[in-house]
DNA sequence: CCGTCGGATACCTGCCGGGTATCACAGCGA
DNA sequence: TCGCTGTGATACCCGGCAGGTATCCGACGG
């Protein structure tokens, strides 16, 4: 009944991950002998199957599974551990905030001049990611604090302070039909001849189905549109990277979305509270 | 910049806890060198000063703080893996619930009575915990699912249902004047001579100040009871340990108790559902 | 029936975790 | 002042285990 080790579950992870013990190995950088050794050795450590070990590959238990999902928040939060302690450590140490590349443009540089003016606030970094990125960040302690969006964004476990809510615009070519209309519904928008629908991440990380692009990452994304290959639902305040040869008509029946600022709960450092306060401050203002 | 192992993390732990080498050695099992080597190894791999060595033992610096909390909850991440992992292996394992002894005894009594007329629930096995225990327990993976009180426990990461509120009353012994009273107040009852209030936890473990016993255990505070030591403030439904020449007096004033069933948010097994289903029915009923 | 692919096994080696012995240093008491 | 004690650090050694290479075994495809 030893105890685990992290390298054991980063281990368990790429296989999991991989199905494949050579690719897992290869991944890691080490041989896979010792890989195959490891994961029967915490097998039999657990007391449990974790994989079948089938001729084309390997597949999850429903244990592994279990493990594979636990892995991921344990080896998260030894990673926040280590960034967390790092970053106490410096004495005049940025708070890092995370936000998607291009959303709530507004609302930040209005977040960072509130933070530039108020001398006894602590620096701020940004750091952009990529959709739906941001939780982990949080999570494994890169980022103290993100701007997030519900009810796009997976908030569990995080403390949240709302901002701003607005409602969905769709981004069209200009010469498009529905570009000169005043507003748009959703069965309207979802379903338009050559100009297939983004399909956004849901909570999860799987996609829905539909014949548009799923969107994976922001350069991706603006490429995408920028060829009018993409009809797009987003917030408006996403506007901020919009080309002047499309227009933004709002979606009258698309869900709200709110902008909130969220840090793990775990976390009651004054810097990440006084840096709260003053986004609370820019929504009452 | 190589990774951390929960060893160290351990090792630190143990340190930090004893703030005295020898000590958390013998603790770990180990002799003093290797601990020193580890710690060492970890404050350079970290590029933080983790401890102030002194020459009457070790002090955290503030960067050792950060890493003490964060490293509690890494080691409980990992623990959890293990258990949930071995749980999910035993095809008909038990559901393990947590609660205070002695606490919400009826609605626990009804619960399981629910559970085992349901042909198509998984069996539960119940496990009963001092105060403040069960929140460690949730995380560590040693227990799937708990009864908790609000606003007593610490419930920051746990997905919740409320099942019942109730009351506080006031258990003074049958000869005391208090005894005869329809209801007290908080201040009446908060400075008996003789008969000081008894000093729960507070959220972070702490004790609020006061001439009264702090509570630990549950056969501790039997004790103290028994012998008319203390005077005892709790909800109505822990009554199920009460002594005839004790009797309860409601106190008006103090704050109602919600009595929650918890599970780790993160978790999201039928069985869980379906226990948290019968518990909510109870309820309702 | 052979070649290939994927994982397991056998066996070797070097590193690192752990042990013992000892040091360095600061109080402290006689 | 000088040991003495209690603390963590250093020096050094050893054994086990992580990791490497070579090889095997079973299953498929041609």
């Amino acid at each position: 009944m030893t105890d685990v080790e992290t390298r054991e579950l980063r281990y368990f992870v790429a296989v999991a991950e991989e199905l494949h013990f050579g690719r897992a190995a290869a991944r890691l950088g080490i041989a896979q002998p010792p890989l195959s050794r490891a994961i029967s050795r915490l097998e039999h450590r657990l007391g449990v199957r974790l994989l079948d070990r089938d001729r084309r590959g390997a597949a999850l238990t429903d244990a592994g599974r279990v493990l594979l999902r636990e892995s991921r928040v344990a080896l998260d939060a030894v990673a926040a551990a280590a960034h967390r302690t790092r970053r106490a450590g410096n004495p005049d140490r940025p708070l890092v905030l995370v936000t998607k590349a291009g959303a709530s443009h507004e609302l930040l540089q209005r977040l960072l001049d509130a933070v530039a003016d108020d001398p006894g606030a602590a620096p701020v970094e940004v750091l952009l990611c990529e959709v739906g990125e941001q939780a982990r960040l949080l999570r494994d302690g890169r980022a103290d604090v993100a701007l997030m969006h519900r009810p796009v964004d997976d908030l569990a476990g995080f403390d949240t302070e709302d901002l701003h809510t607005e409602g969905q615009v769709a981004i069209v070519p200009t010469r498009h039909p529905l570009a000169s209309r005043d507003q748009v519904t959703l069965a309207e928008v979802s379903d338009v001849p050559g100009l297939p629908i983004a399909r956004w991440p849901r909570l999860d990380g799987s996609y829905p189905d539909g014949p548009g692009p799923e969107i994976h990452t922001q350069s991706q994304l603006a490429q995408l549109v920028a060829l009018g290959r993409t009809l797009l639902v987003i917030p408006a305040s996403s506007r901020a990277w919009q080309w002047p040869e499309h227009v933004a008509v709002p979606v009258v029946d698309a869900p709200a979305i709110t902008t909130v600022i969220a840090w793990p709960s775990s976390i009651s450092s004054p810097e990440v509270a006084s840096l709260v306060r003053s986004a609370a401050a820019l929504r009452d203002s």
